[in-house]
DNA sequence: ATAAACCTAGGACCATAGTCCAAGGTCAAC
DNA sequence: GTTGACCTTGGACTATGGTCCTAGGTTTAT
């Protein structure tokens, strides 16, 4: 598919995307015409790398994993073992995630802002 | 006590404080000389503002509730309000997460990167 | 009284993650 | 064959969230 259909499949822009496939998280073949030409399953990685970063992940951060899932010559042990580390990386945040709603919920249990308790 | 101990205390560099207090997230008295005096409590909302960033937070989204609980002069009852809110948000970062998490297990699985399946 | 460690303000600078723009090529429909 | 929607590149521009630098004032210890 072309550019602009992967981005109304994902609701990124081309922009974007084309910095995407830049920085190597993504990849195209090209048309005769120099268009790109995307493969349908790229969809899915462009909104991997969207929710995770919407979850406090760099761009940085995915690049090893989104280049993975977009390259066609890996391994799927290679594979499963990024797969695995991002999702260690999951489980740490969603910890986290607890401790800010733990935090949050105990300020909101005694309200007190300034107390010089904690 | 002075913006060197809450550095020190947070782990967040005396710049970094300095630029949250110009934004109204933290907030300071001021001794004679000049200087900023912090409430110790405030530690306690600079962590916050750095766990809520690490997990996909803006500043600006943070900066109601960090103000709210900056100042002295708040109700219980709004700042609960701004807590609960803020609960909200992290109970749908942990969905999405967990949503994140899903499609790295089920990646995972089945280790097949550009299938056109998905 | 002077060094070391702290503080002040303001502005310059940086990386990240985009967005926008200009100049031009491609293609389908009319 | 021209219009309109699409695509190409590259470079300029933006916002966010800092860091670094300069120039100077304060406090503590020697």
């Amino acid at each position: 598919m072309r550019i602009g259909e992967l981005s109304r499949l994902t609701g990124v822009s081309t922009d974007t995307l084309r910095l995407y496939e830049k920085r190597g998280l993504i990849r195209s073949e090209r048309h005769t015409n120099g268009y790109r030409d995307f493969d349908p399953a790229m969809a899915r990685v462009v909104r991997l790398i969207k929710t995770g970063q919407s979850l406090g992940f760099r761009l940085r951060e995915m690049e090893d994993l989104a280049c993975a899932l977009s390259e066609q010559g890996l391994s799927a042990t290679e594979l499963t073992a990024l797969l695995t580390k991002k999702l260690c990386e999951v489980d740490q945040k969603i910890e986290e995630m607890h401790r800010l709603r733990d935090m949050l919920a105990t300020m909101a249990a005694t309200a007190c802002p300034l107390s010089t308790k904690g």
